[in-house]
DNA sequence: TCTGGGGTCCTAGGACCC
DNA sequence: TCTGGGGTCCTAGGACCC
């Protein structure tokens, strides 16, 4: 950690307008000017709106069926959400980002901090412009700039960038005036808990944050709290974090896209789930020594009774193998199946995740280990080769009737010549 | 009818040990 | 037979992020 009040720091923070939006009109210049929305899996909430949309009244994160009466009223494009585009186009945008500086930390799928501290403070809102028009003009994708002394003030200035014409905030002078007309809620750090915290005390605006005593803050919250306040005052406590960390458990869950019942389908499902969290790790090089399996009802389904529960296995040794995982799953769920329930959602997490050279002490590991990597990168290579689920268990199912709804895919993959858009058809 | 998914970090409190 | 308190480790749950 390092606290450091260095006025020459200079972060800024790059973020992809209405991301999911700009990737989809990307492909569709019908839609440029419209108002679009993009869906979150199985169709469920709002999680990307244009600026014509939120004008509309479209709220974040709503769900889809509640804002359908505004949708046709107002002609508003539907899409559901297509990782693999959004995946492509954000690792391009990041690709064009480490041109400019070679400290950077991807953030998010589209956000990503970048240091510029070398570059001089009257050239540095000159050199955001640079960064958001070469973004624009290779990619496609527009973006805000938001630069400052401290990750948090750059969130603040990229807020500010997003409704200013240029799309880029240099924040250094007159700090404190923006920070007065700065909500609360709004501030990186504060969520609702904190944010409904803060109001009660009389803290409605970031710069009454700022100006909050250390001992309060460390007594009322907590030291990430304390950490905010810190930021606020250009004092920088979180550090860049440039290096790429592994990720430290791996989840994959699923809502449904029809109310579950049977053992038979929520094993077909975790099986699905099981065998691709395997995957994940295994291109990450890692192993697992913890599988925790969990399954629900839904949450707002006031009519019937809700039942949640979760098993978490320990394995006696580390493994990536699909088959091993799957057995160990299958087992929890088994203990945590309820009959006579209507589930909503399922899903696995991996954890206590570790590098795969990292050597278990078992004798028969290595002999058992070198069989079944053998196996597993087999299938990774052939479902990569041939598809996903080229090569899959039984027991993972073929019909998949549980699966989660996508009705409006734009169906484009740019990592695939299947799914590239077409000029022309026959 | 229809309400996402995938992460990280912090803390309180229980278990255990001496 | 009676009975203390402090330290560490682990985990579940909560809060936050996008």
């Amino acid at each position: 950690m390092s606290f450091i009040n260095n006025s020459k720091n200079k972060v800024a923070l790059i973020d992809c307008n209405s991301f999911y939006v700009s990737c989809e009109r990307l492909f569709n210049p019908k839609i440029q000017n419209t108002p679009v929305v993009v869906l979150s899996n199985n169709d469920g909430c709002v999680i990307s709106r244009s600026v014509e949309a939120k004008k509309i009244g479209i709220k974040m994160g709503e769900p889809y069926f509640k804002v359908k009466n505004l949708v046709k009223k107002n002609n508003v494009k539907i899409f559901s959400s297509n990782y693999a585009l959004y995946g492509d186009l954000s690792r391009r945008v990041m690709k064009v980002l480490k041109g400019f500086s070679d400290k950077i930390e991807i953030y998010s799928i589209d956000e990503a901090f970048l240091d510029l501290s070398h570059i001089k403070d009257d050239q540095v809102e000159e050199y955001g412009k640079k960064i958001r028009n070469k973004v624009l003009k290779w990619i496609g994708i527009p973006t805000s700039v938001g630069i400052s002394s401290t990750k948090t003030l750059s969130k603040v200035a990229n807020h500010i960038a997003k409704k200013n014409k240029s799309g880029v905030v240099f924040l250094k002078d007159n700090i404190d005036n923006k920070l007065k007309d700065f909500d609360i809620a709004d501030v990186w750090g504060v969520g609702r808990q904190l944010s409904k915290l803060y109001k009660k005390n009389g803290i409605d605006s970031a710069y009454k944050l700022k100006n909050i005593s250390n001992t309060w803050v460390k007594k009322s919250t907590n030291v990430l709290g304390a950490k905010t306040v810190m930021e606020l005052r250009g004092v920088s406590c979180i550090d860049l974090e440039t290096k790429e960390i592994k990720r430290k458990s791996c989840c994959v869950s699923r809502s449904f896209g029809k109310k579950v019942e049977s053992l038979e389908k929520l094993r077909e499902s975790i099986t699905t789930h099981c065998l691709n969290a395997a995957e994940k790790i295994r291109i990450d090089k890692q192993t697992t020594r913890s599988i925790t399996v969990f399954i629900r009802t839904s949450p707002f389904d006031k009519n019937r009774k809700y039942y949640s529960n979760s098993v978490t296995i320990d394995l006696p040794v580390a493994t990536s193998n699909s088959l091993e995982l799957v057995k160990e799953a299958i087992n929890g769920l088994k203990k945590i199946y309820k009959y006579g329930y209507f589930y909503q959602k399922a899903g696995i997490i991996l954890s206590k995740l570790n590098e795969s050279s990292e050597k278990e002490f078992n004798l028969l590991a290595p002999i058992m280990e070198k069989k079944s990597n053998t196996l597993m990168q087999a299938i990774d290579f052939t479902n990569a080769k041939y598809g996903r689920n080229s090569i899959s268990v039984a027991q993972a199912g073929v019909k998949k009737s549980w699966k989660m709804r996508k009705e409006h895919s734009s169906n484009i993959d740019t990592a695939s010549f299947a799914y590239l858009p077409r000029v022309f058809t026959t």
